[in-house]
DNA sequence: AGATACCTAACGAACGTTTAGTAAGGTTTT
DNA sequence: AAAACCTTACTAAACGTTCGTTAGGTATCT
């Protein structure tokens, strides 16, 4: 059976997000599972593989068809908004993912962040170059790409923060408000928002 | 002596910063000091009271008159220009700094949040929260305050995996042109910069 | 003389990993 | 059709290492 392989993949995913590499020993794993720690070296040949593969899993569920669902779509902008509230959906449903990748992006074990970048990122990305040559041809890319990241992710995590802040808000944030100003501000900046 | 013990929350909140809670060990800050284990528990009582003053430590560092210095300037854009710069000098110069938030902004303890929110975030908050209001009084003041930051954070954090990703970049991009780059976009969006 | 600031050495527990074995199912040989 | 063999998916037990922490000793200063 596969099933063992798979439920340890989906399990190290969400304990790994949530205690990162260090705060998480196999034996953690194993008992979550509900087999012994030498069954997981059935499957994975040591820690770090267990932990490349759990990542990969976890974005392999969710980058499947974003690509193909915004090829449909011809305006850019339309596009831009259709990925962002897909990033937003996304993370809101799955704070495994998010974690991760911040984790990560926190940590910085060079090859970890290779492995990420190639196995799990490129699906999102490769869009988003495009797209970014179409809405801004003489901006760089990449830039853009990190700033649009930035804003989404900062958004999802940082309403945790807003009840503490000075001019405390009325209340949560829903996610079509956030994409709707996401959208614009990226698009259009703050003067016109 | 209070040497060691200052060496000792120094040293400690750089390697909980970078490797979190748990992928430090009291050898390696003991190494990396200069001490023997032992020593540590001369000051602290144990690892969770030296990783609470670590982070108490850093962010007293951190209380900067900023608003000071932004008060000195009439025009708002060029306020949100040296804003901006001083930021991703702040962060470029102790990463600590932003990666302790990140962190706690992920692993989201409610203690710790509250205590980063008035200790650190406020000094960057209140003099933010006026700014937007002058440059789009019709905008909600906090959304566009996260999309900046989140913009400056992941910018800084999210150089280490440019080297991983397709297109690969030149070279590291360098503050100056990150701030200009946020400037830019935070003010009028992808379609102008 | 007593406090301070360390040291060496060791404790038990937990860590990642390995070794050897077993029960179940399929495949090949007789 | 039965016996022999092989592979798969595990388990129980242990390996050496590293972990947080402590006990007890030793210089140095007041």
């Amino acid at each position: 059976m596969e099933q063992t392989q798979e439920r340890l993949l989906d399990t190290a995913a969400g304990l790994f997000a949530k205690q990162g590499y260090a705060g998480v020993s196999m034996r953690d794993i194993a008992r979550a599972v509900g087999v012994t720690q030498a069954a997981i070296y059935h499957h994975f040949p040591n820690k770090d593989a267990l932990y490349i593969g759990a990542i990969s899993y976890l974005f392999e569920q969710h980058t499947l068809g974003i690509s193909e669902q915004m090829a449909a779509i011809d305006d850019p902008a339309k596009r831009l908004e259709l990925l962002i509230s897909t990033m937003l959906n996304i993370m809101e449903e799955d704070p495994r993912f998010r974690r991760i990748y911040m984790r990560e992006l926190l940590e910085g074990d060079e090859r970890k962040l290779a492995a990420i970048a190639e196995n799990a990122f490129t699906a999102f990305y490769e869009p988003l170059y495009a797209l970014m040559d179409e809405l801004a041809p003489d901006s760089d890319p990449q830039l853009l790409i990190f700033s649009l990241a930035g804003m989404v992710f900062h958004q999802l995590e940082a309403r945790k923060l807003a009840p503490y802040l000075p001019h405390a808000a009325k209340g949560r944030v829903e996610i079509p408000a956030l994409a709707k100003h996401i959208t614009t501000l990226f698009l259009y900046g703050a003067k016109q928002s």
